[in-house]
RNA sequence: GGCCCCAUAGUCUAGUGGUUAGGACUCCGCUCUUUCAAGGCGGCAGCACGGGUUCGAGUCCCGUUGGGGCCA
């Protein structure tokens, strides 16, 4: 075991980041920072077709989001730099002309079409079908022949044709390789890029070059989606930004990943960031893929939010509310402490910040609907409409707009009519939040302004006295 | 197709030879309340299968099946 600890991120810049990938980096960050270690972040960007800044952006952004900082980077930098895989390519090129002079790689001029052609051959046999190595023996006059043809060689490492090479993964166990059964790979491609797979390999080796002890390995299990497969885009939701934008929280995301694959070994399952860190340990990390459960991630959301101070939990609702042009730009101190109200009145029952926006919505405008169970139950009964009027009549003439006060008058008018206060209270929930499932109605009549209750109460007074007087 | 890894309820998991197999999500009841989408209480449901080893196997070994990964 090396004294220092140091893990690396290695994702490639493709525009989006898989929540996978991202429960990938999490496991590596929690083991580098349980032991003190580093947590190293290098863009795997040789696929030259396809990497721009942006999408390197997105990577950043994905960590940050779960709060994963990382202590080397493209950004940051460090000492073995540079961290962008497309700026070392002198260092890979350096290396496979090593391994060409020592006669461990060499130049291959097969043709991506005879390739094929062999495969299917060799398929068609029953033969594993590999490289059959034909061009390391090429003498010197081939390849100038091959030279002035005009065709662009790639380069092939000369891999160990007996033997098993045994790779050890701290999670998988020793994981033997039949050198057999393995072709000569492709390390350096024709347009004089490294493969993806050389520059690993150097990237990590050379960790040793420079005095590291052997890189180790430990393959994490990957996630899978609900049908058992492997998470993909066509789950649905499955890059970090669509989780962001559901409404998750960070650190509820943060610490469903950090189960998903391991246990702290006790039946907890709410776990502080620090307490994860403190606790985390390879050995007790899972070696079977695991289902990303939708539901379970959302009830974990749900015991954050509820937990949260409604403080807090308002600064993460503004954005979201401002995006819907239900919150103005610049809100004055007082009505921050307003919505911290409304945060703290709704967040037990909310599994996500989106959805509290959607239930919550008659908070922050008249624009709302009155769904189905409200019209049916209450709004469209024959005695409704006298039952707000009396209502607002009554409400109107408060000074002290309190949800004492408030309820005192909603029980009075029951007591009048000889009815029971579900008789008052029904019908006025429905009125003023168009549904029948919230909050204390009380204390959320408190938190709307006076003259926006009694408005409603006429409105809805107006609209369903005429909705019968047409029938 | 070859190689490797894995296997506890629908899902996430605890469990390292002797447990009534524990917890959580989901689902379903009941209950409280002015409502539930919240709270409280309860319930359904699991060691993939077949052989061994052992006094005794979820736990160890072999095989089968299934899933996943890597290679191509």
């Amino acid at each position: 075991m090396p004294d220092t600890i140091r893990t690396r991120f290695a994702p490639s810049p493709t525009g989006y980041m898989h929540i996978g990938n991202l429960h990938t980096a999490l496991f590596e960050w929690l083991y580098a920072r349980r032991y003190e270690g580093q947590f190293v972040l290098r863009i795997e960007d040789t696929d030259e077709a396809r990497h721009t800044p942006e999408a390197v952006g997105v990577i950043y952004e994905g960590l940050r989001w779960l709060g994963i900082d990382w202590d080397e980077g493209p950004d940051v930098g460090g000492p073995y730099g540079p961290y962008v895989q497309s700026e070392r390519v002198e260092l890979y090129r350096s290396y496979l002309g090593k391994l060409l002079e020592q006669g461990l790689a060499y130049e291959c001029y097969c043709t991506p079409e005879e390739l094929d052609q062999r495969r299917e051959m060799m398929r068609a046999q029953g033969l594993p079908p590999r490289y059959d190595g034909r061009c390391r023996t090429l003498t010197a006059t081939q390849k100038a022949e091959y030279c002035s043809a005009g065709q662009p060689p790639c380069i092939r490492f000369a891999a160990a044709e007996t033997g098993t090479t045994v790779v050890h993964d701290l999670i998988q166990g020793e994981v033997p390789f039949e050198n057999a059964l393995m072709g000569d790979p492709v390390i350096g491609k024709t347009s004089g890029f490294p493969t993806y797979h050389f520059a690993v390999v150097v990237d990590d080796q050379l960790q040793e070059a420079l005095g590291f002890p052997t890189p180790v390995y430990a393959h994490l299990p990957l996630i899978l989606g609900e049908d058992k497969s492997k998470l993909s885009k066509r789950h649905g939701a499955v890059s970090v930004v669509d989780y962001a934008e559901k409404g998750f929280l960070p650190e509820a995301m943060f610490n469903f990943l950090a189960l998903l694959g391991w246990s702290p070994g006790s039946t907890e399952e709410i776990l502080s960031r620090e307490e994860i860190i403190s606790r985390f340990s390879l050995e007790a990390c899972g070696s079977s893929p695991s289902v990303f459960d939708m539901a379970k991630a959302e009830w974990m959301n749900s015991e954050y939010m509820k937990t949260m101070p409604g403080e807090q939990l308002a600064r993460r609702l503004l954005p979201l509310l401002q995006k819907e042009g239900l919150f103005e730009e610049n809100p004055t101190e007082e009505r921050l402490t307003w919505l911290a109200q409304v945060a703290d009145l709704m967040k037990e029952r909310a599994p996500l910040l989106t959805t509290f926006i959607t239930w919550a919505r008659y908070f922050f405008t008249d624009d709302y609907e009155y769904d189905e169970k409200a019209r049916n139950k209450w709004l469209t009964k024959p005695a409704t409409p006298a039952t707000l009027h009396a209502l607002a009549e009554r409400l109107q003439v408060l000074t002290d707009w309190t949800s004492d006060t408030i309820e005192a008058e909603v029980r009075a008018l029951a007591e009048d009519r000889g009815v029971g206060a579900g008789k008052v209270i029904h019908p006025c929930r429905s009125a003023v939040t168009g549904t029948t499932v919230g909050p204390s109605l009380f204390h959320l009549l408190e938190l709307l302004p006076q003259e926006t209750i009694i408005r409603r109460l006429h409105r809805a007074e107006v609209e369903f006295a005429e909705d019968r007087a047409a029938d």
